[in-house]
DNA sequence: AATCCGGGGTT
DNA sequence: AACCCAGGATT
């Protein structure tokens, strides 16, 4: 390496030969040991679009439940710019950042609209559609059309951190710059045969499998013998951890409201937290924080909490939430954003994760049967 | 630059 | 339990 114990965050690009082979190496596993993904059989830009927008901070495992089933729900930008709201928010319960939600469901309007229905091939163009930013534009250009952008997500920074020992803070600008400069590097070559597409998905696979957070396999690195970070011992301290704030305590009591085999279910608002989401009735015990205080509507006047059935643990980002679930009695007729159904029919709605892990128990709390 | 937004698999 | 994940929008 031209580099000598680099303790900066200027990424310095390495000579041409060595450039070549390390691209050459990572290429080569890549190909031998990639995994089966069922987004990679693709090159749709719609279909490689989806599946980047539901790996946004969501794990490769749980996407591969959703994305086939979103596609088979909305096969194509037409399909998803004329669905409802609804029924993009219930394919998307579970996922998780629901905002996002809204954002590719507008994105679609916008190139249904403005792009005759074909998603575009301009790097601006794709960076203007809501939801879309850096990482996502460049890679469905680089994936599904084999364009040399280049791409920075969790795995590519700490890849980058280690193999170029720059040491510094996830996430933060300083790292980040210096990755995407070493990205843009990287990806723009032509001299050898590894195209974009390789090439990203290649970074990505070896922090996702080899170049792991914790305890990474150096031994089994394709490109270990050229890493900084592992010849100076460093590359399981890179990049260093974000300092960390205490979680906030939170507490909550759901009620679980019966009448005939119906349930009670309401709507949260559409600003805000899981916007629009549907959940059973749920107030913030000690004073509002993370949720209301009191049920909207004046429900909670009409709504009497009977016997605890359980105590739920949960966690929404930096929220550590105890639940207390109780059944209730209410007279509340349902309203617009209140609604009695059937415990199959409350799973269909577009739960929140809490109220999902309940609805798969309602069987257990019918009347009669007892908990 | 900091903060917010969900949920869950790994370690 | 802590960590962090194929990030983006907002302030």
């Amino acid at each position: 390496m031209a580099q000598t114990a680099a303790s900066d965050l200027t990424f310095e690009a390495p000579d041409e030969e060595v450039a070549r082979e390390i691209r050459s190496a990572l290429a080569e596993w890549f190909h031998h040991e990639q995994r089966d993904l069922p987004w990679r059989r693709t090159r749709d830009p719609y279909a490689v679009w989806i599946s980047e927008a539901m790996l946004q901070q969501t794990r490769v495992e749980v996407v591969l439940d959703y994305w086939p089933r979103f596609l088979r729900a909305f096969p194509d930008v037409h399909a998803l710019a004329r669905a409802t709201d609804e029924a993009v928010l219930e394919a998307w319960s579970g996922l998780g950042y629901y905002r996002r939600a809204r954002a590719l469901q507008a994105a679609a309007r916008v190139i249904d609209e403005e792009h005759g229905g074909v998603f575009p091939t301009d790097h601006d163009e794709v960076l203007a559609l809501p939801g879309v930013g850096p990482y996502t534009a460049g890679a469905v250009l680089s994936i599904a059309l084999d364009l040399p952008e280049p791409i920075v997500d969790g795995n590519v920074e700490r890849v980058f951190a280690r193999l170029f020992h720059l040491d510094g803070v996830r996430g933060s600008g300083p790292l980040m710059r210096a990755a995407w400069s070493a990205a843009r590097y990287f990806v723009a070559r032509e001299d050898d045969r590894v195209p974009p597409r390789v090439w990203n998905q290649a970074l990505m696979e070896l922090g996702a499998l080899v170049c792991t957070p914790r305890g990474p396999r150096c031994g089994a690195c394709p490109v270990g013998e050229w890493c900084a970070g592992r010849a100076a011992g460093v590359a399981d301290d890179l990049p260093r951890p974000k300092p960390k704030r205490p979680p906030v305590e939170v507490r909550l009591e759901t009620y679980l409201a019966e009448r005939d085999g119906r349930w009670l279910v309401v709507q949260r608002p559409e600003e805000g937290l899981m916007a629009g989401m549907w959940e059973f009735p749920t107030v913030e015990v000690d004073g509002p924080g993370l949720f209301p205080g009191e049920l909207p509507g004046g429900l909670g006047a009409r709504l009497e909490p009977a016997e605890e059935l359980t105590t739920m643990r949960h966690g929404i980002t930096k929220h550590r939430i105890t639940v207390s679930v109780r059944r209730a009695t209410c007279a509340d007729p349902g309203s617009k954003s209140a609604r009695w159904l059937e415990a199959p029919e409350v799973r269909e709605l577009a739960l929140t994760g809490m109220a999902r892990k309940l609805a798969e128990r309602l069987d257990a709390w019918e009347s009669g049967l007892g908990a």
